[in-house]
RNA sequence: GGCCCGUUCGUCUAGGGGUUAGGACGUCAGGUUUUCAUCCUGGUAACAGGGGUUCGAUUCCCCUACGGGCUACCA
C-alpha cells in the first residue's frame, strides 16, 4: 500500500507574538515534513475575532522566516488548498456543521451565556460534581433535542443567537486513542462534553475549523503542543462523525519556566533576564518584549537549542546544521516529559556558532556596532583584533566591551585592579618600561616580547609585576589578549601616551 | 474537584531486566598563560517513594507522592 503523502501544518492563532514554544512547535512540523519529502503549511487560525491582535500574523510570519523555516503553502505562498486564514473558510465549516446536524452528531443549543454561568454557579454552590453539557444534562436544557422542531425552525428565524454542539455518544464508552508520542490513550465517553462547534457569531470554534481544515488540507500529521491533548477525544470523534480517516497525532511535551513552576509564558523572559520571543515584539499597548534576534542570537543557534528541547539524536552530537536536523528528525526521538528551558546552556550554544564562523563574517556583523560607536576601524587591524577577541565572547555586541581598548584609550582604571596591581615602586617602573619602549624599532609583538623579556631580566625584575600594571594602564582593567599584541596594534606612540596618562592619573587617585 | 499526561545528576538528556548508569551545560579543582577568557585534565552530582513480577529491577505492572496540562460561544 502505497504511503500517504505527508502533509503538516502549523496552525497559530493571531492572538499575540509567537513564543518560543510555538516556535519549536513549527520547527519539529517542518523538519517532519522535510525529512519526508513532505508538505509544510501554514494555516492562520482567526476564528476568535475578539483576541486578534494586529501584526501577529506578520510577527509570526517573520520569525519563522528569521529561522529559516519555509512553507510550501499557506496565507503567503498560496496553494490549491486555501484560502489558509480561517476567517475566509467560513461557508466551508457551516456547511460541515450542517452535515452533522443531519447525521444527528450535532445539535444547536439556545442557551445563554447567562444561563449557562448560572448552572455552574449553581452546581458550584451544591458542592457536587461541576456542570456539564452532556448526555446527562442536555435533555433538560433549551435546544433542538428537547425543543420542538417548530419552536427550534421558530427560534431560528427569529434570529435567536445559538450555537451548534457536538452530540458526545449518549452510550458509555470508551474512546481508544492513539497518539504517536504517548502510546495508547483511552477515555470514557462520559467524562466529555458537548463542546460548541460553532458559535453565535458564525465562527466555527478551534476544535470545528481545525479537524475541518485538517481534513480539507490532507493533513497527515497533527504535530502539535502537548496542551492540546485533552481534546483529542474530542477530535477523534468528529473524525469518526464525519467518517473521516484520521491523521497521525503526536502532542508535543510542553517547554516549561526555568525555574519555579508551569509552562513558558510571555511573561517570563523579561522577568528572568532571557527572551522568549523569536523577535522583539511591541504589543499595541506599547509594552516591549526581548527577542532572541535582538539580543544577539544567531537564528541557526536558536533553532538548534530548541531542537534539542524535547528531541535528541540518540548520539552524543549536539551541534546541528538544519540540513542535519532535517535528516536525523524523527517523532520517535520526542521525549514524554517538558523541558525546562536554560538560559546558560542557550548562550553556550550561541557561542559555538559565534566560533565556527569566520572572523570576516563576525567582522561584518561588528561592523555596524562600531559606526554606531563612531568608530571607523582599520580593517587590516580590525582582522587582527577580531582574532584575538573573538573567543572571548558569546555574542557579537559583547566584542565591543572585549576591543574597545583598542580603538581608545582607557577611560578609567578599575579601582581593585589598581590596589592589586599598582604598587608605590610602579611609577618608576612604568617610566623605565617607557624608555625601553622607545627604543625598538619595528613594534611588533615579537620584538616587543623579545626587548621586554630582555630587558626583565637584566633588571631582575618579575613578569607578573610589570606587565600587570602595563595591562593597566593600555587597557584600564586586568582583563584581556596578549598584552604585546594590543601593543603592536595600538601602536609605539599610542602605547607611551596611555603609559604617561595613566601615570599622571593613577598618582592622582 | 474532575479528566488526561508525565517523573534518570541543579538543567537538557542517553540507556534499559544483570552497566563503574554515559554525554552536554553549570559548578568545583588542577594544568597552560603576563591577566582574563579560551583550551586541556580531573572531580562533583541522578534512576521520586512503596509494593509486586523476577534468580535479579532504575528498566515491566500496580499504588502513592510530586510536577504539568485541560476543564470557555480562547486557541
Amino acid at each position: 500500500m502505497a504511503e500517504k503523502r505527508v502533509r503538516v501544518r502549523f496552525a497559530p492563532s493571531p492572538t499575540g507574538p509567537l513564543h518560543m514554544g510555538g516556535v519549536r512547535t513549527a520547527l519539529y512540523n517542518y523538519l517532519f515534513a522535510r525529512h519526508h519529502g513532505g508538505d509544510f503549511i501554514l494555516r492562520i487560525e482567526d476564528t476568535d475575532q475578539a483576541r486578534l491582535v494586529p501584526g501577529a500574523e506578520d510577527y509570526i510570519i517573520k520569525s519563522l522566516a528569521w529561522c529559516g523555516l519555509t512553507f510550501d503553502e499557506g496565507v503567503r505562498e498560496g496553494g490549491e488548498f486555501g484560502p489558509y486564514r480561517q476567517s475566509e473558510r467560513k461557508s466551508i465549516y457551516r456547511e460541515f456543521a450542517e452535515v452533522l446536524i443531519k447525521k444527528d452528531k450535532a445539535y444547536y443549543a439556545f442557551d445563554t451565556q447567562e444561563e449557562l454561568d448560572r448552572y455552574r454557579q449553581q452546581a458550584e454552590a451544591a458542592g457536587g460534581e461541576p456542570f456539564q453539557y452532556d448526555a446527562s444534562t442536555r435533555g433538560r436544557l433549551k435546544n433542538s433535542l428537547t425543543l420542538s422542531m417548530r419552536e427550534v425552525n421558530q427560534f431560528l428565524e427569529s434570529g435567536m443567537p445559538y450555537v451548534i454542539r457536538f452530540r458526545v455518544p449518549d452510550e458509555e464508552e470508551e474512546v481508544k486513542l492513539h497518539d504517536e508520542i504517548r502510546g495508547d490513550i483511552v477515555v470514557k465517553t462520559k467524562t466529555l462534553d458537548d463542546k460548541v462547534l460553532f458559535k453565535s457569531d458564525g465562527m466555527p470554534t478551534y476544535h470545528f475549523a481545525n479537524v475541518v481544515d485538517d481534513h480539507l488540507m490532507w493533513i497527515s500529521h497533527v504535530i502539535r503542543g502537548e496542551e492540546w491533548l485533552p481534546s483529542l477525544p474530542l477530535h477523534w470523534l468528529l473524525y469518526s462523525a464525519f467518517g473521516w480517516d484520521r491523521p497521525v497525532f503526536a502532542h508535543l511535551p510542553l517547554l516549561l519556566k526555568p525555574s519555579g513552576k508551569g509552562k513558558l509564558s510571555k511573561r517570563d523572559g523579561d522577568q528572568l533576564g532571557f527572551p522568549v520571543f523569536p523577535l522583539e515584539w511591541k504589543s499595541p499597548g506599547g509594552e516591549v518584549y526581548s527577542g532572541y534576534r535582538e539580543t544577539g542570537y544567531f537564528p541557526e543557534a536558536f533553532v538548534n537549542l530548541l531542537a534539542l528541547l524535547g528531541w535528541n539524536p540518540g548520539t552524543e552530537k549536539e551541534l546541528f546544521t538544519m540540513t542535519e536536523l532535517i535528516r536525523e528528525f524523527s517523532l520517535e526521538r520526542v521525549g514524554k516529559s517538558g523541558s525546562r528551558f536554560d538560559p546558560g546552556k542557550a548562550r553556550w550554544f550561541n557561542h559555538q556558532y559565534l566560533m565556527i564562523k569566520s572572523t570576516q563574517e563576525i567582522i561584518s556583523l561588528f561592523l555596524p556596532v562600531l559606526k554606531e560607536k563612531g568608530i571607523n576601524p582599520d580593517l587590516v587591524k580590525l582582522n587582527r583584533i577580531i582574532t584575538l577577541t573573538r573567543e572571548r565572547v558569546d555574542f557579537i555586541h559583547e566584542l565591543w566591551d572585549q576591543t574597545c581598548f583598542f580603538f581608545r584609550a582607557p577611560q578609567s582604571y578599575d579601582p581593585d585592579v589598581v590596589g592589586k596591581r599598582w604598587n608605590n615602586d610602579t611609577p618608576a617602573i612604568m617610566r623605565t618600561l617607557m624608555k625601553e619602549l622607545e627604543k625598538i624599532d619595528g613594534f611588533t609583538a615579537g620584538n616587543i616580547e623579545l626587548h621586554v623579556k630582555q630587558w626583565l631580566q637584566e633588571n631582575n625584575l618579575g613578569m607578573g609585576v610589570v606587565m600587570n600594571a602595563l595591562r593597566l594602564c593600555l587597557v584600564g582593567t586586568s582583563a584581556g589578549p596578549h598584552l604585546f599584541d594590543i601593543c603592536e596594534l595600538i601602536g609605539k606612540e599610542e602605547t607611551l601616551r596611555r603609559i604617561a596618562s595613566a601615570l599622571e592619573i593613577i598618582k592622582k587617585e
